[in-house]
DNA sequence: TTATGAATGACCGACAGTCGGTCATTCATA
DNA sequence: TATGAATGACCGACTGTCGGTCATTCATAA
């Protein structure tokens, strides 16, 4: 017999070792070459466990997005109010916090591969990343309802406002603007009309 | 003394010739080759007149989205209630249209160039674009106001609008969906809190 | 020894972009 | 009016890059 290795940790590892290059290059000037040689194999092996470098580049941008979602899991119950709770669920687009500036840029050359793709697990992979965000704004906005704080109307806002963070996202780039400030503003006007005034 | 042509002319001519190629084939899989196959000219005349394909994809796609406008202020005036004003402006989007198809194809993938190039022109004009569908929804918005449909905090909801809007066609791009209908309830949704009951 | 599968890098094709050279036109001059 | 020098439009062979392939080699278990 031969060697038989653990393929999918081995895809995995390879995956791994590219997260700082992946960081650094972005995904247009990334190569197989230098992926091969960070990893420590041949080119020809990135072959035998990707089947393409959209795959690998998905596979390491995947743990970044799973990554930073156990975050939020782990930080969210720390706010208080409900426009808090919001804000800092869209945290990724709003903060300012330099270390996730080439996250934000990976992340927006990933958007636009996502925009000109076919693959089925890259969309597949986004829509659990909305269901994600929505399964906490929904619980979000349900506390707010039950503690009396907002209308019930709120509910039909959710799917509006995801997308409206996004499109503030993806525009801000097309534009080259920075749009944080008008998203946060928007959120206000937003909660002037659901908030149940005293 | 030598033969000068009109630059100017010449380059929207070569860039007029590959409007059906290039809703044809989609940016990607456009070639240099086949542009100036189709423009009758040699491959290195096209960068006389074009510094790369990013800029003759833009110059073409740059006549689209003026052509769509200028439809966009033929018609809109035939709109009569302030939703219907609304919806109509996000035609692009909405529509059903079959020949629009093509279209809205090169769009996501102009949508996904914008996303990862520094290109200033592009986004300059992607700012241009943004203007002239605000100076219109604003108009829209202010009629409402004056003939007493809407509420006055609509004025503030434009911005957030505009984004959703974007927000609703870059996630159903991205996740694989049909988000048209989704976004119609979102805008019902809207003007249920910012119209006049009577 | 041998069968098997992992690993490899030389190789390939596609394509954007370059460059040295050609050719048609124009016009100054004899 | 004939000529030839100057100009710039035009061209496609060529280069460099890069994603992806494949024939071959190598290591190991049986």
């Amino acid at each position: 017999m031969a060697i038989i290795v653990d393929k999918d940790k081995k895809r995995r590892d390879i995956a791994g070792a590219c997260n700082e290059l992946l960081l650094e290059k972005g995904i247009k000037n990334l190569t197989i070459t230098e992926i091969a040689k960070t990893a420590g194999i041949g080119k020809g092996t990135v072959y035998d466990y990707f089947s393409n470098k959209e795959e690998i580049v998905f596979e390491i941008i995947r743990k970044f997005i799973e990554e930073h979602q156990a975050n939020l899991l782990g930080q969210s119950d720390k706010m208080t109010s409900t426009k808090q709770k919001v804000l800092y669920l869209f945290d990724f687009f709003l903060s300012e916090h330099k270390p996730y500036e080439k996250h934000l840029d990976v992340y927006r050359e990933y958007l636009s591969v996502t925009l000109s793709t076919k693959s089925c697990p890259m969309l597949e992979f986004n829509r659990e990343c909305s269901s994600f965000i929505r399964e906490i704004l929904d619980d979000i906005i349900d506390q707010g309802i039950k503690k009396g704080e907002i209308k019930d109307v709120a509910r039909q806002l959710t799917d509006g406002l995801m997308k409206a963070e996004r499109g503030y996202m993806v525009i801000a780039w097309a534009e080259g603007q920075d749009l944080k400030q008008e998203f946060k503003d928007y959120i206000d006007t937003l909660f002037d009309l659901i908030e149940i005034k005293k």
